[in-house]
DNA sequence: ACTATGAAAAGTGTTACATAAATCAAATGA
DNA sequence: TCATTTGATTTATGTAACACTTTTCATAGT
């Protein structure tokens, strides 16, 4: 005769560990890390799934309706921050071109304005980071191979915004316009196409490019 | 009777591919990543696959990820500016904290090295100013209406160099030539002529252009 | 009512596996 | 002879599978 089996458990709805209760807090998937980065990506998951960091871009971190999830929060991490350095201070004279219609020595008394390059282009250099632009899709807006861009990760992405987005994997600069028809990272090259920005694309907006520089 | 085995191939040394040979040169191993930082992680390992290079500005653009799907043909790639203590993390192959601070992070502790535009853009300070651009002659090679250009007067004004020239009074920027036919400053915008520098001109060059600067 | 027990559902790190790509040497062909 | 083809060999790479672990809930037992 059957003895009597064990009726705790069997199957009911609810139960079983949760959704997003793991570390993360979300699902995950496994990918190949060559071994030099390994540490470094430990390091950032944890420092990101270290809830009381006090993550220095917390609240300004950019909402953008870009079928973006959650994962905009997590802006912290990527990008060479490269603050400027704030011990070096040189100050440059300005010259106003109408001023300079003259002949003006930068001695003299026709410097209208002095000031920081630092100063100038960075206004949040905790969220600043600089990199080197490969690619002509952005040379209508003078946006060329080899330019360095300045990039703010503070800012909101908005509509117009000079943007840099990983798109599937890969980083581009475009330009963010938000339609009627939907997202786009639009070019400034006529020989390039601009990408519509769908629902299931795998996208993270890294920054807002706030100035190129051309060195020649 | 056994028919003749194929005879090419069998083991032998040195066969095979050889390591080090994928696209990040080096060993790897998988790696649990949350989905909202797949992207993110992709776009950087793209990034940094730059193996052979030690130049500080460079950086290559990714090749293809195998068996992803990188329909993405339009792209703009990028070079880090990489600071110094990256050319380390990538030379060195320590894990010490110190290393993986050359990680980005948001956290200032983790910033290793910062990087002072001022450093990078004016090499003699005494002998640079800074100048606003008025007008679109030179639109061809990005510099545009509003930019500010970065002027060293101590460089020598040499055939081919951007120069910041008064011409009979007026402060113009152009590309300065010196042919056989004599020296010529050429505007980078089809509209405008170049302007021959006659004998009799009065001219005089003020400084050599290092850097155009747009802000968006 | 409270605790203990065990099944269920999800998380996590590692191994395994199926191709893909790279490389070399023998075989083949010009 | 010398270049090309062929196929084995070796490493690379993305994903599936696995062996746990952890969390959660329902029921049993006290």
């Amino acid at each position: 005769m059957s003895h009597e089996i064990d009726k705790r458990g069997g199957l009911r709805q609810g139960s079983g560990r949760k959704k997003g209760s793991g570390k993360f807090g979300e699902p995950t998937r496994v990918m190949r890390i060559p071994h030099s980065k390994v540490t470094a990506i430990q390091a950032w998951l944890n420092l990101s799934s270290n809830k009381n960091s006090t993550d220095v871009l917390d609240g300004t971190v950019p909402k953008v309706g870009l079928g973006l999830d959650k994962s905009n929060k997590d802006f912290s991490g990527f990008g060479w921050y490269l603050p400027a350095n704030d011990v070096s201070f040189i100050e440059l004279p300005l010259y106003s071109h109408k001023v300079v219609a003259g002949f003006p020595s930068p001695a003299d008394d026709y410097v209208e304005e002095r000031l920081d390059l630092n100063e100038k282009l960075i206004h949040n250099k905790e969220a600043t980071f600089l990199l080197v632009v490969q690619g002509d899709s952005m040379q209508n807006i003078g946006i060329k191979d080899g330019d360095t861009l300045i990039v703010d990760r503070s800012l909101e992405p908005r509509d117009g915004k000079i943007v840099i987005a990983a798109l599937d994997g890969e980083l581009t600069v475009k330009r963010l316009s938000m339609k009627s028809t939907g997202t786009w990272l639009v070019p400034e090259n006529d020989d390039y196409p601009p990408i519509l920005v769908r629902e299931e694309s795998d996208i993270v907006i890294w920054g807002v490019v706030t100035s190129a520089i051309s060195q020649f």
